[in-house]
RNA sequence: UGGGCUAUCGCCAAGCGGUAAGGCACAGCACUUUGACUGCUGCAGACGCUGGUUCGAAUCCAGCUAGCCCAGCCA
């Protein structure tokens, strides 16, 4: 309904077009991530552009593993990039696939190359091949070996099939034009002897598929009609074309190339991940300040949350890093219509009510949501002695500082308008306890309008309190000098190894099952580690929690 | 210095020859059971630069500048 009004992006005019001229019926779109890691955010726009192209045109998507390199891949990860790009959303239903399956299919692509003189084996090593590439600038030289027969390739390139030769001694390439401007087609390696086994395939095979030349003919295998990847794959299009026509397949796949999505201030290089949790810097790939769709889940985000992102970010070929305000901007507004809000108190200072009765407490009826009646209400004691954050009290407020301070009155939130009287100092100067009065008629939800308050403050019930420890949360990278220092290494800022602290918060709190319960302290989100779904385990994302109202008014 | 690609507000991003959409961020006002949310308001005299074509250009042409990618038997 919405859609309607955003225009359409690149990709979208590009099969518009081609469904107009009738190229494709309908349109196949995939997701090929190779089995070597874990997902990021980076994917998740991958995934869901090419999941909701096929949505939008009634078409099919496929989640295919190209798995064609054993050195890197392990089920371990195929099983975790199963997990995340079901729970993003991207129902790829029966079209589950492993380009390992396809190893026939390419070995006799592969010989059809032979049999038409567009392949040959070659038995230059590494350094030799990198000498007869030639420079950026200069063109390269023809192997030696590109001229054997079609015969000899043949049974050679069988034998290679067979275990007849070691590992890098020989390989078969295409054979293009090695004083080609674009280094891809100078003559390029598409099936090398790697004596290895595959997670998939075990020890079946001894040669394996280059990408350039397994990815084409996957996708036509499968019937893909648009082969959507990164721009760093835009000059290997040639060959991609090269592949489809040599193999001369009917409605051939086409790849089209977008930018990938980059975001201020997070880290995503595997290199540097893996150090971070290496270092212990982080306790995981899942870590909460990461952007993997592991941490993005486990820090209680939600896919709705993420394809929205994904639609604000847009498609285009402009490289380009998205304001990290943007993800927090759509987890606040997916969550805030859906999620329980409760109290928690991050830094507690006491606050008792004087004329309040002694020992006694009620139980308030709270929403959960005060904008969501759906979500319900819950029971919250109150009583003379309540925590408070440290914050709310100032002993000399700022001009515009609308919470309490000595003779101001405030609410305290979903229950009664307290008046400061009077405050507590230890030894140090420090204060320790707030001292104030309560007016009975000001009872949240009496209506009551006799007068009213510029401030509200949440609480916590000091003998129901329930303590939590909570991980506060700087970003991990310094957000003024950037990502990365000149010499490439992570810029981190100190801040974000001072972790664990503890908090307080409301008894129901306790019982908040993970993802079920968010809250917003002072406009931040309050979520539960999903991984330990108790509460004792909070993680509080000042990533996404630190709105200009959460700072003092500006000292002018 | 070979080839490919990109350049529109602080950040994304529409625009496809007819006189600069939208979102994020930011600022102000109003409202308020958190200063949130919500609502309203403001926010590019100009589209990397320089020329040209045209009645008219961010959109076409030429030249230039800047950035990204490519010399794995990785993907």
């Amino acid at each position: 309904m919405e859609k309607e009004t955003i225009s359409k992006n690149f990709i979208e005019q590009i099969i518009d077009k081609d469904l107009a001229e009738g190229k494709y019926d309908t349109i196949c779109t995939r997701f090929p991530p190779e089995p070597n890691g874990y997902l990021h955010i980076g994917h998740a726009k991958s995934i869901l552009l090419n999941y909701g192209l096929a949505q939008e045109y009634n078409g099919e998507f496929h989640l295919r593993f190209d798995d064609t390199n054993p050195t890197k891949e392990k089920t371990e990860f195929v099983e975790s990039i199963k997990a995340d790009v079901e729970w993003l959303g991207a129902d790829w239903k029966e079209h589950l696939y492993f380009a390992s399956n396809y190893f026939d299919q390419m070995y006799e692509a592969a010989v059809k190359l032979i049999k038409k003189g567009k392949a040959f084996v070659c038995d230059l090593d590494a350094q030799q091949m990198r000498e007869y590439r030639g420079t950026l600038t200069e063109p390269g030289k023809d192997s030696p070996y590109r001229e054997r027969s079609i015969e000899e390739n043949l049974s050679l390139f069988e034998a290679m099939k067979n275990g007849e030769f070691e590992d890098g001694t020989k390989v078969l390439r295409a054979k293009i034009d090695m004083a080609s401007p674009n280094m891809n087609m100078r003559d390029p390696v598409i099936y090398r002897v790697a004596h290895m086994h595959h997670h998939n395939t075990g020890d079946k095979w001894c040669i394996y598929p280059m990408y350039d030349f397994a990815h084409p003919i996957e996708d036509a295998i499968e019937g893909v009609t648009h082969s959507i990847c990164t721009l760093e794959f835009e000059d290997h299009r040639p060959l991609y074309d090269w592949v489809v026509r040599e193999l001369e397949y009917d409605k051939p796949p086409k790849q089209i190339e977008f930018a990938k999505l980059y975001l201020t201030n997070v880290v995503t290089g595997k290199r540097y991940i893996k150090k971070l949790v290496e270092e212990g810097i982080v306790d995981g790939w899942d870590d909460p300040r990461l952007v993997s769709i592991a941490a993005l889940r486990r820090r209680g985000f939600t896919p709705e949350a993420i394809q929205k992102f994904v639609e604000l970010c847009g498609v285009s070929k402009a490289d380009s890093s998205v304001d990290y305000a943007m993800l927090e901007y759509c987890i606040r507004e997916d969550l805030k219509m859906k999620r329980s809000r409760m109290m928690a108190v991050l830094d507690p200072i006491k606050l008792v009510i004087d004329n309040y009765p002694e020992g006694e407490y009620e139980m308030l009826d709270v929403a959960n949501n005060l904008e969501n009646e759906e979500l319900g209400y819950r029971k919250v004691p109150f009583g003379r002695e309540l925590y408070i954050e440290r914050d709310d009290f100032m002993e000399e407020p700022p001009r515009k500082y609308f919470r309490l301070f000595p003779g101001n009155e405030v609410r305290l939130m979903h229950a009664y308008f307290v008046k400061c009287e009077s405050f507590v100092k230890d030894e140090n100067g420090k204060i320790t306890e707030v001292h104030c009065t309560y007016d009975p008629e000001t009872k949240a939800g009496t209506g009551f309008t006799g007068r009213k308050v510029k401030g509200t403050i949440h609480w916590v019930p000091v003998p129901q309190a329930v303590k939590a420890e909570v991980r506060l949360y700087e970003n991990i990278i310094d957000e003024e000098k950037g990502v990365y220092n000149e010499d490439g290494t992570l810029n981190l800022n100190p801040n974000s190894l001072t972790i664990l602290k503890d908090c307080v918060v409301e008894p129901s709190f306790a019982d908040a099952k993970a993802y079920d319960s968010y809250q917003f302290v002072r406009n931040g989100f309050f979520c539960i580690d999903a991984k330990d779904s108790s509460a004792s385990h909070l993680v509080f994302n000042r990533i996404v929690s630190l709105k200009s109202s959460f700072r003092l008014p500006k000292a002018d």
